[in-house]
DNA sequence: TGTACGCTCGGAACCGGTTCCATGAATGGA
DNA sequence: TCCATTCATGGAACCGGTTCCGAGCGTACA
């Protein structure tokens, strides 16, 4: 494996030279660069990265600290987050925590105890307060998406814009009846995780237009779970003329349970939900639309801009801990209507 | 930030005896090393990763190649990937490498220009044979999930069998007329990829059987299109009286479809998928199961094991290339029933 | 009492880049 | 013609661990 040395040497330079010339710095003739550029390339030369990190200080990578990887709004984030640092030639270290509770917590000490990223980003559910408040103290950028936190720069879904359009939406095609449906979070509550947020703007819609009040009902996060609570729910008989789900996943379920039912989408039944997965668009679902690659390209372009502020971190005295939301985008289709006449 | 220069001090021992002391190393008096270790909390001293990779030429990390993180197959590898990984003490470093051709091929020559890691797993169909055999140049143990493969180690579900099961299941029920609908795959085809090994296998037992032959279909990926076509084909007059998916995803969008059009399942028609993605169950789906998530677990154990044996790679002459693959499981729920009576 | 051996520990040389600073040559202006 | 800059380049000191090798000491055995 040839060295930096050896590509000096073969251009009939010193390593200093061979060093600006390979990486672009400047105060390199051009005929010089040439000449170690085609030695390093004759040579096979490729830097060694732990070399540079030592030297730089900067390790070109940041990590992702999520509760999960394989569920679609984690996923699509990620996938954004892949996407925008390959885009600036940085890698991603992945930190798959688990569920608060169950292991989840003593990977995150692992991260802290091992973890060299020169920037992270966490996806929210995975922390509680005061593990972000540790994170904010490594003198690195940090960034969440999915949650608004005073303890970082944030990025995520205007959650209680998205739990009033679907309300709203409903209400306006002549619904009087509502119930909002919402998947148990699964970690460690904090103090107004998303589907809180919703179920707050829901309320306060339901309030403002006095409509009938029911409980807010919770089901398991599991499909099948949901769709038996769903079963259940609907098979009473003061079932409410529409539904407003937290999320897709769970008005999916409610769709499935109202079908086996007989109960008829949406002539008798109204559905909505949040997210816009791809699987709503064929089973008709309205819903409420985010697009979370999209935040995941975001909050790496944040990170990058912070970056090249400052390089080495230590943000100085007053770090941006400011908040992006994002418009909700209602998606009509065809699982909501006017409700039936009594 | 205290260096190990600083813990040694503070103990009042050599720089070389608290880097014994604290890595674990013999040599060093159980007093010593306590001092040492008490010292270093004290200071809240954490070893430069960067520095410890320069000294030891290991990264503690596994790399990750993928085609996506956002689709359940891939996500469920990468969760087992993670947490076998972190019960390691290793990282996981991850490429999404996004389709063949879109800018997939370009991430991969980053990976093989920057991607520093001790060990790498590959997830399939993100790469083509030649792509695959540079890597097991690279001189670290490499692996691949979802697909047999000459090129390195693999791991995946007996793709064949998976096929015939789902097949012979319909075929044992009284079925004499069946259509396979497979996913198309979106990336540079590979001699024999997972839905060709399974397709193979459908038409091995149409034969066997002497089943009525029909053209395997071809669908989209999304669930969208996927469903439309389903929809499609399931309103032509001549219609099969049972299905054989591709994968689970291809199999609900043909359930979606089968009830719009007021065909019964599994009365009128019968579907059997493969995967057991956690939908398939809220929708009695048939299916054959597998585990990718173990697979990936299995797949981080390997690459440990062979580690042991030769931390710096270079694994000798004749590298391991077998392949492990994964029996596959019928899972009967209310999707098959026997044909009707014409 | 002398030698051999084992154990603990320190000195110093790595690992392979980056970067500060000094040097020498070339250029431009007075 | 001379001095002041600018520019390309080399030497050497980093970055912060790991590890080889040898020194010193204590014990055991002849």
């Amino acid at each position: 494996m040839p060295r930096l040395d050896d590509v000096a040497r073969a251009a009939g330079v010193s390593k200093a030279t061979a060093s600006r010339a390979l990486s672009g710095a400047d105060g390199v003739s051009a005929t010089t660069r040439e000449r170690v550029q085609r030695a390093a390339g004759d040579l096979g030369f490729r830097a060694s990265g732990a070399a540079r990190r030592l030297a730089t200080g900067l390790t070109r990578t940041i990590g992702v600290l999520t509760p999960s990887v394989d569920r679609w709004y984690f996923g699509s984030v990620l996938h954004g987050i892949a996407h925008a640092a390959d885009a600036h030639e940085h890698d991603v270290l992945l930190y798959d925590l688990g569920a608060f509770g169950r292991g989840g917590h003593e990977k995150f000490e692992r991260f802290m105890r091992r973890g060299e990223v020169d920037g992270l980003v966490t996806i929210t559910w995975s922390l509680v307060g005061g593990d972000l408040s540790r994170l904010a103290e490594l003198g690195i950028p940090v960034a969440t998406v999915g949650e608004p936190t005073p303890h970082s720069r944030s990025f995520c879904l205007d959650d209680e814009a998205a739990g009033e359009q679907a309300a709203e939406h409903l209400v306006r095609l002549g619904h009087r009846d509502l119930l909002h449906i919402m998947s148990e979070t699964e970690v460690q509550p904090i103090d107004a995780s998303s589907s809180d947020r919703r179920r707050r703007a829901f309320e306060r819609v339901s309030a403002r237009h006095g409509l009938r009040t029911r409980p807010v009902v919770t089901v398991p996060t599991s499909p099948d779970g949901a769709h038996l609570a769903a079963r259940e729910l609907l098979a009473r008989a003061d079932r409410p003329t529409g539904i407003v789900a937290g999320t897709d996943d769970v008005a999916l379920a409610v769709l499935l349970a109202a079908h086996q039912l007989g109960i008829r989408v949406p002539d008798e039944l109204s559905v909505i939900g949040v997210d816009d997965v791809p699987t709503a668009a064929p089973f008709g679902l309205t819903t409420i639309r985010q697009d979370p690659a999209q935040h995941g390209e975001d909050v790496v372009a944040w990170i990058m801009s912070a970056l090249a502020q400052h390089p080495h971190g230590r943000p100085d005295a007053d770090p941006d801990r400011s908040h992006t939301s994002y418009a909700p985008v209602l998606v009509i289709r065809s699982s909501t209507a006017a409700p039936p006449r009594a």
